[in-house]
DNA sequence: ATGAATTTCTGACGATCGGTAGATCGGACG
DNA sequence: CGTCCGATCTACCGATCGTCAGAAATTCAT
């Protein structure tokens, strides 16, 4: 469905140091985080998964903040160019949308620990770096109701909806994905994504019959 | 649309203490936990927010994990109800889906502090705890699933959803809610939720022309 | 085998956490 | 006026937190 689907390298916590131990103190602490939260994982517990000493994490990172940092850019950067590539590839503001959602749906479902990161522990990160996820996120909602209300003017989506609530709508249905997806299951990430970013469409065609 | 829309008690952290202390903590409790999380929220940060010292609080509370009980339990109670209460009031499958999914809706804007705290904060909770809450959620899917399938078999809705992934569709774009609705905007409540119940019923509904 | 570089451990620090005990305040009531 | 009691405050405890400096261990090229 989408060639768009590269695979995106693990940040760096920092470079150049053993590159195994990097990724495994970034997912392992994607996940801790995703388990228990931010503040409630302290760097004994990442320790403890990851075979080491508490003290012996600060030759990967610089701080419990920076961690969090690096889990929730991997995200951050993953709706940035999501945003950039918005209105490529052509086609009707429908497909358009499609093919967003799918991309979404799908990297929410195969990178659900860093997704849930991203959405929940948006508070424990500073100041400025908050304002530039709600940077993104608004440029990328903004895309989204572009899109929508350019369906609705071609009648390929009802004009009874409000394009704000449709969009959220839309959102809500593939960001939930991480409270229930777990990996093993009988679908994959790109099946649960083509079936979710499908019945999203459904929600926002217009009724052909009579209501 | 429903009068099952009755107001909820809150719940008595301790009964006969001061009244209003108890639904200040309350409040207070469940929106800081909505905005730091529960770990991140301290006992001071709570007691600054009152106006008390924190050894006061004790004088209301017992722990702080029954704090956050007490706010969890708000939302559980609401989906034991609801669940109980699925099948009442008749109708077509379709419509006592969207019935329940208005419901819940509802519930989700006028309570988004408790409900954000309900979904993200359940790994603080007790593990017997937990199980209950997890019991009642399977309850509740349950309860909608069986309605997507008899709304199937009736053919309101399309045949060719996936009833396990079409409810997790709709769930999540009312739990979603949380994450964008503050009070004071354009819409209430109500009118949030008559939108979202009838967007996602649009979205399990099979469609009449070629595709 | 030697030495340098990389990786890990040890042990401690100041701060903050949830929780407790006892003193204190102020109004109600006899 | 004295007593009582609900409500609040003050001061403190032990535990755990993130962080760091420096020593020890390991790896690896020469």
């Amino acid at each position: 469905m989408s060639e768009t689907s590269r695979e995106w390298p693990r940040p760096k916590i920092r470079p150049r140091k053993a590159e195994v131990r990097n990724d495994q103190i970034f997912e392992t602490a994607a996940r801790l985080f995703y388990e228990k939260g931010y503040a409630a994982t302290s760097l004994q517990d990442l320790a403890n998964a990851v075979g080491l000493q508490k003290g012996s994490l600060y030759y990967y990172i610089d701080s419990k903040k920076d961690l969090l940092f690096a889990v929730t850019d991997y995200a951050h950067t993953f709706f940035v160019e999501l945003t950039q590539n918005a209105e490529a590839e052509g086609g009707t503001p429908l497909q358009t949308l499609e093919r967003m959602l799918y991309q979404h749906a799908r990297f929410a479902a195969e990178h659900f620990h860093v997704t849930a990161a991203f959405y929940n522990e948006r508070s424990a990160l500073s100041d400025e770096y908050q304002e530039r996820i709600v940077a993104t996120r608004d440029a990328y909602e903004a895309s989204l109701r572009r899109l929508v209300r350019s369906g609705q003017e071609a009648g390929e989506i009802a004009a009874d909806l409000d394009p704000r609530l449709a969009v959220f709508g839309v959102l809500g249905m593939l960001n939930w994905i991480h409270q229930w997806y777990r990996p093993g299951g009988e679908l994959t990430p790109s099946e649960i994504a083509a079936a979710l970013s499908r019945q999203a469409v459904r929600s926002l065609l217009p009724r052909t019959d009579a209501d």
